[in-house]
RNA sequence: CGCGGGGUAGAGCAGCUUGGUAGCUCCUCAGGCUCAUAACCUGAAGGUCGUCGGUUCAAAUCCUUCCCCCGCAA
């Protein structure tokens, strides 16, 4: 089949390297190159590195509400469009601009969790259940039928990254699937009662607040792992938990309870073993390897 | 030139401001104590202090080149 591929971050590179497998991606659309990151260099989208890899046209235009570039888009003919948290509005003609349409992999089981952010959020909220699903994009935000879907059991010590990285490869499974024979997936309406949103994380979110339940904040730090990380201050200094377990221990919520080969910290309800950390400047690092050489005092209450 | 922290024994850190032959915690090895131990005691091994150059009688420490890691902001 000829395929377009819109897409912009990790997330969408298994789905891509697959369908150049399995289709002819005839070109791939992603956003424009952008000041990114330490020294404020200009650096190309995951999804363009690998388009240019493998020698495809790539197109980075700012929008796609306009007819010169919807004409371009009609112009490549392709069976169908594969958007992967793309990033831009595709407008009506965009939609329809190919036989099939455009098929959107969004990593969650739709109608729960539209929108930007569905993995980290739904382990955020505690979900026991995640996984993807394949449809029809449609003009409001990810109300499209539903084509297919995959499960995901999300354990209580998966984080937002490993999540991320088994939906990535799911999304790329299931797209195939579909493109392989695309009549074995008739188009299912959405539940509206049932959906949700998944709102973009912001910034603000990544300070950890100990007054918040255990189990809630448990969630929240393992659902930004590793990224965006939830931190906390001590001496002027930010430290991202990475990793915690749950433990019995009590106190004031935010009083570092042991410092001794383990870090303790009190919450809401129980407490936190940090297991895994990063101090600011540092790499991450296991508990253990931080405590060899720096030192929490015990009874410090963190805010 | 977006702002900033860091690169010191296998690991994690201190020392750098006020230059003077490198230190702590853990690991490793040997021995000791113990019913026993991840505990304790004694001892040992292990570092050209990221790299190039400079200043100096003397540089981990001050100045400079380059490389690498990371936090923040976008």
């Amino acid at each position: 089949m000829k395929v377009v591929f819109m897409g912009t971050p990790d997330f969408a590179v298994p789905a891509l390297t697959r369908l150049i497998k399995e289709h002819e991606v005839v070109c791939v659309y992603t956003r424009e190159p952008k000041i990114a990151g330490r020294g404020n260099k200009l650096s190309k989208t995951p999804v363009h590195l690998v388009a240019e890899q493998n020698h495809i046209e790539v197109r980075t235009p700012k929008t796609l509400r306009n007819e010169q570039e919807q004409q371009k888009f009609a112009e490549l003919k392709a069976d169908v469009a594969v958007v992967a948290a793309y990033g831009l509005i595709l407008p009506l003609p965009i939609l329809k601009a190919y036989p099939l349409g455009c098929l959107n992999i969004h990593a969650s089981l739709l109608p729960r969790w539209r929108g930007a952010a569905p993995i980290q959020r739904c382990i955020e909220a505690g979900d026991t259940k995640g996984g993807v699903t394949i449809m029809q994009v449609a003009e409001g935000l990810d109300t499209g039928d539903m084509l297919h879907k995959g499960l995901i059991q999300i354990t209580d010590t998966m984080t937002g990254g490993g999540l991320h990285d088994e939906m990535a490869e799911l999304g790329a499974d299931l797209i195939s699937d579909v493109l392989a024979d695309v009549k074995k997936y008739p188009p299912q309406m959405q539940n509206e009662e049932l959906s949700c949103y998944a709102p973009k994380i912001d910034k603000n979110e990544c300070k950890i607040n100990f007054n918040l339940p255990i189990v809630d904040l448990y969630n929240k730090i393992r659902a930004f792992s590793p990224y965006p990380g939830m931190f906390f201050e001590y001496n002027g200094e930010r430290f991202k938990i990475l990793a915690a377990v749950k433990t019995e221990n009590t106190g004031v919520a935010g009083e570092i309870l042991c410092c001794d080969g383990k870090l303790i910290i009190a919450a809401n309800g129980g407490s936190l073993q940090v297991t895994e950390i990063q101090r600011q400047g540092k790499r991450a690092m296991s508990i253990e390897e931080l405590l060899r050489g720096y030192e929490f005092a015990i009874g410090t209450k963190l805010v």
